[in-house]
DNA sequence: TTTGGTTAGTTAAACGATTAAGCATATTTT
DNA sequence: AAAATATGCTTAATCGTTTAACTAACCAAA
């Protein structure tokens, strides 16, 4: 490697111990003239002293880094979330270092290690399918931890997410609220709780308006999802004519939707009202735009973080906390 | 922090020194017997010992960590270059760490010093316009680095970038045989070299066509350019009447762009022909699917790592390579 | 004059892993 | 039988920083 300045360059060039260097440098503990510490601050700018973090964190037992594990970062909602985590991190003096688990639960598995390894100090996770056991596994290692988008109810770890049921129970009601009644939701085939929640919302919504007749759930793999949707689409909407209206409970979800709508030439909204999931300009540029669900991504990502700051403070006597944020339903022509 | 498992623990339980211990767990060095090796890897597993590579970095003076700066990780042309690059060096070994300059140099500069101090191995950059003397800086300390999308033609560095010149070249060509004339370049206010280039790809092939009189080339500051663009097309192409065709420098002024199109209910391609820069689902997704040029980012991605790789094999004795990859125009309706 | 306190530092251990060098035994070669 | 070599391990230094504990010099109070 690169031989850079450390503190013995400094110590050595000034005529003190690296003791009385380190501690000037951070401003604390031992007591110095302040003729001394103005040298030795001289020459750290002279030399363009960085202090080593690999040997401050080996010190100190904290790495002052935060592990992110998202489900998938090519995903405009992660990217973003991830995005605000960096900046939200940063302002604690934390770096971030991102991992995409695509959903799989062996590379989910293979990013966590990685980042014990790198002595992460806490993890904001957004957590795959069937990787429970992992998560319960850093719980018991008291490792700080913050579970984002999902969780598991059966692990009483911190977690921050949106209240999806009212997600939809609200976008279910504004559509019976327009007229539409044959209303399906589109939902990825995960046993995890926000899915199923977001799918129940729609259920109690169309419960609730004496709907129950014209309930459909639309479930499709995660994978390969393209032809599935279009397909699954197509039986209901097309051959059957039995869905005027469709909600979909992911961003890729609804932008596969879009797809579907184009190539089929369905008419918005006098053929089939649109519910999409989390924003993008594809929703605003579509011919007619689109009606979604907003999530508040930043204050998520904040909150995330605060949350993992606060369990730094008090490892031992660990507060958990459940933080459940609403969505905004942005009305659009859909 | 939390008590890991250690070297120490290892050597304790089985009753030999750590040195041996980690001799075992790297698989070379020291002799063993077969018998006492197999003690030490049960325990390990027992254990389910986990190598602090904290340690590890400051010992062997690497950090196995790589610095990817990007221009703006909002932007889903970097999001998904940051995801390529992550692939690409986790199969050597490596893990990234991202930060986005947001165009801005103090941030940039904020940025690198963060990494420096976390001791990255190298850095792969896409560089704001005016951090020049910070590449230089890092070049001149012998830091391993390649720069990626765009480079400094002053300084000597690894990069690995688009054939900016001949992108714009053949889209502009590709107009003209379509029969535009009148054809527009929609760019970014900046020195940088590759905005310079896709400008000047541009203006050759009007020149080369004949067609200097009707050049034009519509600068737009990098800040707040939603309206500045709209006013831009606006003056130009709805009041002189004099653009039949616009290409777009970069894929957040093609989104821009078609927002423009929206808005002012602008038939393409008859009224307009329009040319995108890096795809993207809203492109497919545009009620008249729009051309644009395509860049091989995951190409770019490995080629940057690869690049970084090799220099890390000699770092006194610096081959600098320059990589310049082709585009190709996605032809549709536009 | 002893005791105590302040000032301005130094020393040395520690964090966890790596690695060169050393050191007994045991085995083979001459 | 002596010398050389191989085997199987340990010791200790090192990376750069932090930090508890110590020291030496000086001054003030009892």
């Amino acid at each position: 490697m690169i031989k850079r300045i450390s503190l013995k360059d400094i110590a050595k060039q000034v005529g003190v111990s690296t003791a009385l260097v380190s501690s000037v440098m951070n401003g604390k503990g031992i007591r110095v003239s302040d003729e001394v510490a103005k040298k030795i601050r001289e020459a750290a700018k002279e030399l363009n002293y960085q202090p080593n973090e690999i040997a401050r964190s080996l010190r100190i037992g904290s790495s002052k880094t935060l592990g992110l594990v998202v489900a998938d970062i090519a995903n405009p909602f992660f990217a973003f979330m991830a995005r605000c985590v960096e900046n939200e991190a940063i302002k604690y003096g934390y770096t971030v270092i991102i991992g995409s688990s695509d959903e799989e639960v062996e590379k989910s598995e293979l990013i966590i290690n990685t980042f014990l390894k790198r002595q992460v100090d806490g993890f904001i996770i957004a957590p795959a399918e069937g990787t429970g056991e992992q998560i319960k596994a850093l719980f018991q290692k008291k490792i700080p931890l913050v579970l984002i988008d999902r969780y598991f109810p059966e692990i009483s770890t911190n977690y921050v997410v949106l209240d999806n049921y009212q997600a939809t129970y609200n976008a279910t009601s504004h559509l019976i609220d327009k007229g539409f009644k044959r209303i399906a939701i589109v939902a990825y085939k995960l046993s995890l709780i926000h899915m199923k929640d977001r799918i129940r919302g729609y259920l109690e919504a169309m419960k609730s308006h004496n709907l129950s007749d014209s309930i459909s759930v639309i479930e499709v793999g995660s994978k390969n999802t393209k032809n599935e949707i279009s397909n699954a689409c197509m039986n209901i909407f097309v051959k059957n004519k039995s869905v005027d209206a469709l909600i979909f409970s992911t961003n890729l979800l609804s932008i596969e939707g879009l797809f579907f709508v184009k190539e089929n030439k369905i008419r918005i909204p006098e053929d089939l009202g649109f519910i999409g999931f989390d924003g993008g300009d594809c929703f605003d540029l579509f011919y007619s735009p689109i009606t979604y669900i907003k999530q508040p991504i930043e204050e998520m990502a904040n909150e995330a973080v605060k949350t993992l700051m606060d369990s730094f403070e008090n490892v031992e006597s660990p507060k958990i906390s459940h933080i459940i944020l609403e969505s905004k339903l942005i009305i659009r022509s859909s």
